[in-house]
DNA sequence: TCATAGCACTATATTTTGTCAAGTGCTTGA
DNA sequence: TCAAGCACTTGACAAAATATAGTGCTATGA
């Protein structure tokens, strides 16, 4: 029917965020902007692969990367309004998550889509 | 505030979601269960990936695997209850790629979730 | 005043993850 | 009868992620 090398954007959207924390990442700053070493606390990622993450995500327009001065170093990055939207995807995941990898009896409502970001470690 | 160890599910949900293939597999079984092999193909996986994700997945409780026949071996994969309600995550998924990584003119109905599941070599 | 801690990263080496190719034992369709 | 398919496994290899250390600089606090 349709041609085999058709191009899925879901398919190539779920290979993006699929990359080990990308989505702690979108997670953390749909809750606030953070300067690097920040992020890197709150998800738990290493400053290498982080780099690699928000160079990728800045480059497809999700992330968006403000420098605030250079010599302190003070840099911050935010989401883009296409990153914001991955709120929607956030909370789904959110809802789905409270249900079903703890207590059963969360009702999840559909507003505000975080109320934790602790990790595990 | 709250313990620095405290769980969070949303975490442990990411950190699940994000191994590679996994969410090709749940977003290919929410079309229909299928076998091994097939499964493979229609995500463009390989067999010992394949394997190990499928194990954790139904060791989680996403996935249910049936045995129809042992020896022409016939086995079937397919979603389980918890596992069907991560189409709400995909159809956000879905909703978020065709508006940002395609063209811009769809309107993204909540509705059926799947129409495309091509991937692109 | 002067060490200390913090910032945003990078470099290198090592470990963890994912992939490729081949193979298993059996059956069904050509 | 024989190639092709099924559900996987194994083992060697490549790619990705990690820890650790270090860069050059400054604002803070003792």
């Amino acid at each position: 029917m349709s041609p085999d090398s058709a191009f899925c954007p879901v398919y190539a959207s779920i290979d993006l965020l699929q990359e080990k924390w990308t989505l702690h990442i979108v997670r953390a700053l749909l809750q606030s902007p953070q300067g690097f070493n920040e992020l890197g606390r709150t998800i738990g990622a290493n400053p290498s692969t982080l780099a690699q993450r928000l160079e990728r995500l800045e480059e497809v327009g999700i992330v968006r990367r403000t420098v605030h001065s250079v010599m302190p170093p003070r840099t911050s990055y935010a989401l883009s309004p296409a990153g914001m939207e991955l709120q929607t995807v956030v909370d789904a995941l959110t809802c789905w998550a409270t249900a079903h990898l703890k207590g059963p009896d969360v009702t999840c409502a559909p507003d505000s889509g975080s109320e934790l970001l602790q990790r595990a470690k």
